[in-house]
This record gives C-alpha cells, structure tokens and sequence, in this order.
DNA sequence: ATATCGATTATCT
DNA sequence: GATAATCGATATG
C-alpha cells in the first residue's frame, strides 16, 4: 500500500473540544487544514487528513443552506458547535459539515477533501473502486460526495453527531501535524456569492478536489 | 487537457 | 415546479 503524503505513521489521535468549533467558520475552516477525520465503527479504523475545506456563514450567507433559516434540515447548523451536518445533493451524494458559532447562531464548515491515512482497503470497498496505484487514492476522498462513501456518511446515520466525541463512530482529531502553505480560493459548485474567497486547501497538495489554476 | 451532460430526490418557492 | 455546497461518463481539442 502506497505511503501518504503527510505523514508516514499515526502517533497519537486527540479529539478537538467545543471551543474549536464556538467561533466563525472562516476561522475554523483555516484551523482544520491538517486535522484528522476518523471513523471508527468496524474493527479497522479509517483515518484521513483535511485538505480542503469551505466556510459557509449564518443566515446572512445566500450560499449556506441556513440562508433558509432554522428548518427540519438545517437545524443542526443553528445548534451546537462541533455537530455534523449531513445534507442530501443531487438526488445521489452526501455531504459532511460541522457545525460552528454558538448555538442558536448558524454557520458550518464543508469537507471538500481528505487525504486517506489508514482504512483504505475498506474505503476502496465503500467507493466500489480498485486502487491499483498511489494515483487511485485520490478518488478515495478527493471531493465532498466521494468521503462521504468512503466514509460510510450518511444522513439517517451521522447528521447531529458529536464530532468532539471519541465516543461518536465519527469525530475529528489533531496529531500534532501543523498546516504550512494554506490558499485561499472562491467556493465551488455554487451560483450565489461565488466571489466570496472561502474556500481554504493545502497548497500543493496532491489529494485537494480540484487542481489550483494559474 | 477542458467542456458538457445526465442521474435522481429532498427541499424550498 | 425548479433547483441543488456532486460525480462519472462521454465528447472534443
């Protein structure tokens, strides 16, 4: 199995607290470029570093599903910080967030890409994919609707858990692995407030969604 | 290499 | 009834 880019071993795995999350997502979105995403449901643990991730605001935010206010969907956004919110797209994909700013205040961070350090015969099989180079992992984890298969993300199974839970099947981590270059891009796949620079990656990293244009 | 398009359903207008 | 925080396949340069 070919070796990460980040990373050659997994020392030690601490989840994030509260406090991490209880503050504006632009902020948070910056500060998770290099956590750790972890799923442990099976006997194997699969684990993958954040690469690339956007930050969407509250209800002034025309571009964040909270624009529509706190509805049966989107009420975990207006919850607790540090809660994932699993949204349904496109009739076929899942999407991960989590939730920030205080309750009762909207606002989220999306996952648009991991790097995968561990699991990745298992996220292969979730994927319905072979891996037959260190070139295929990318199509593990590269894009917000492939994690979520890699991971197992779905709605009914994941919207409203606690992220700053080891105890949860699904949480996020530090291991001490610190961002270096960090870019800032305007957000993908949206018509309304495309201009806005919230989209945040590690800078030449080989497993962001889409390839930085010059 | 980039461009375009169809799939498929929850949610909102 | 229209749209959507996507993906994978196909077409074209």
């Amino acid at each position: 199995m070919p070796e990460s880019q980040t990373s050659t071993q997994t020392p030690q795995i601490r989840p994030l607290n509260r406090a991490f999350f209880n503050r504006d997502p632009r902020r948070v979105a910056r500060e998770l470029l290099g956590k750790i995403l972890i799923r442990q449901a099976s006997r194997t643990r699969l684990t993958a570093r954040i690469v690339e991730v956007e930050a969407y605001l509250g209800e002034k935010d025309p571009a964040a599903h909270s624009a529509a206010g706190n509805t049966a969907r989107t009420a975990v956004l207006f919850g607790p910080p540090g809660h994932a919110y699993v949204y349904f797209i496109y009739g076929n994909h899942y999407c991960l967030n989590v939730s920030c700013e205080p309750e009762g205040r909207a606002g989220g961070v999306l996952f648009r890409a991991l790097e995968p350090l561990s699991g990745m015969d298992e996220m292969a099989r979730a994927r319905d994919i072979e891996i037959h180079g260190p070139e295929d992992l990318r199509k593990l984890t590269s894009g917000p609707g492939r994690l979520c298969e890699a991971f197992g993300i779905t709605r009914a199974r994941d919207n409203g858990c606690d992220l700053t839970s080891a105890v949860s099947g699904l949480w996020i981590g530090e291991d001490g692995f610190r961002a270096r270059a960090i870019r800032t891009t305007h957000r993908i796949g949206i018509s309304k407030a495309a201009d806005k620079p919230w989209r945040y990656l590690l800078d030449g990293n080989p497993f962001v969604s889409r390839k930085v244009r010059k």
